[in-house]
DNA sequence: TAATCATTAATTAGTAATACATCTTGACAG
DNA sequence: CTGTCAAGATGTATTACTAATTAATGATTA
């Protein structure tokens, strides 16, 4: 159940060095375009050459620097960065973040989400409601604990994407993952909140009885109640 | 206009390296679970474990591989490949590919772009609709060049992804890009196709009017087309 | 006996110095 | 004005070494 947060190794100092540029250029420090000072570097975040050159190794499997002979190691373009990818998506709430970014998860969430579950609804097996029933019993298990709260969340889309036994379908949990965990981090401080349980049972009882239609009018339910809720936070701290 | 095929650096040495290494584990020839011989690969490929390690790096930054001290490097479970990086996606079909793969991506891309046609008749800007409207004399243009008119298709669907004004599906392209080359590979060679700009072309129309309905309408439309197509060689071809 | 703690060994992580390959720039010739 | 070639800058790769991490093993102690 448990899974990694990232998917390169974070362990070791060059993992701690992948990070730090990875933020720098996420939160804007360094520019798209810039060229990056390989030896200035290596001098700020006292490391080798070579370990430098994996952490941008790293990087650039991502999509996010570029080195080419004679003109140097520099930050590609914004539009080729792999924002499908876990990590980039995480640096990107680290700091500095764009505030429509969560909307633009949500976003990509109310397009995946109401699609898969009528794929689930079609071919989801014991096991996968088996999943679905062990995330319920999770939130209500979590009643109270915001952590645990945001956990059992997470494993109820995670069962509900893999029930679409649709591979593809199933890694958008990187995309849907933080925003969703950001979502609940915002939202919880706020009144206390009602029992998301029945919402969510719902889902899982129209994929039982393989109700495509009832099932992806109670997902958009959820999807509708997480605008809510966002919204309310919003109001509440006068941001637009 | 023109694209870079992969994020990660492919040049120089250590390139090759990566592209090796990956299309084994892809292809299956190393499964998940098992761990690298670091040193019988060094010798087989003639690299320094520098440059090896390099590479590996990069598989990691996918969630191909994992280090581990004292375990060793092996093959993260399947679960953990980030399946929505281009290169993947790529090295997949290099050799050995599950035909389902195409059929996975299709189905992706059936969800995708209905959502985001009508996303696009919302915002779409004069300059997204230029574009979608170069990308319909692209097509006009590629008539009886293969190659042209898969660069055609292409060019309408990051057209179609970039009129949504959400970077996220914008990325979505990568996973489709692959689908849709490989899906006019294997169609092409058939009779000659009818001429595909008027559905198109409808599809286009309708954003402009800003007809969210007509727009899905039309797209779903091309994509029964693209599944009657592939159903139409596969069938001729003998496959299931 | 069973639990705990220290030792060992295997393997990746990191350093450093150096040589190599290749791309860009710009000069020069045609 | 255009193509070719040389120089030099810079990333790429090699080598050899040391450090850190941790699974497994064995010793020690309750």
């Amino acid at each position: 159940m448990r899974r990694a947060l990232t998917t390169y190794a974070r362990r070791g100092l060059h993992g701690q060095t992948v990070e730090v540029i990875a933020r720098r250029i996420l939160a804007g420090e360094i520019a798209p375009g810039a060229t990056l000072d390989i030896t200035a570097l290596q001098a700020e975040l006292d490391v080798s050459l070579t370990a430098l050159r994996e952490a941008l190794k790293v990087l650039a499997a991502k999509g996010i620097v570029d080195a080419r002979q004679k003109r140097g190691t520099f930050v590609r373009p914004r539009a080729d960065w792999n924002l499908l990818d876990g990590d980039v998506i995480r640096w990107q709430f680290a700091e500095g973040a764009d505030p429509r970014l969560l909307d633009k998860l949500h976003e990509v969430r109310s397009i995946i989400e109401p699609a898969a579950v009528r794929l689930a609804a079609s071919r989801a097996t014991d096991d996968d409601l088996t999943a679905l029933d062990g995330a319920l019993d999770e939130m209500a298990a979590a009643k109270g604990h915001p952590t645990a709260a945001v956990a059992a969340d997470l494993s109820f889309h995670r069962a509900l994407l893999a029930a679409t036994h649709n591979e593809l379908l199933e890694r958008m949990e990187v995309v849907m993952e933080t925003g969703l965990a950001e979502r609940d981090r915002l939202v919880h401080g706020g009144e206390p909140h009602d029992d998301p349980v029945p919402s969510h049972r719902a889902v899982v009882d129209a994929i039982r009885v393989r109700d495509a239609t009832a099932a992806e009018t109670a997902m958009r339910g959820l999807l509708e109640k997480a605008v809510r809720d966002v919204e309310k936070v919003r109001g509440k701290k006068g941001n637009r």
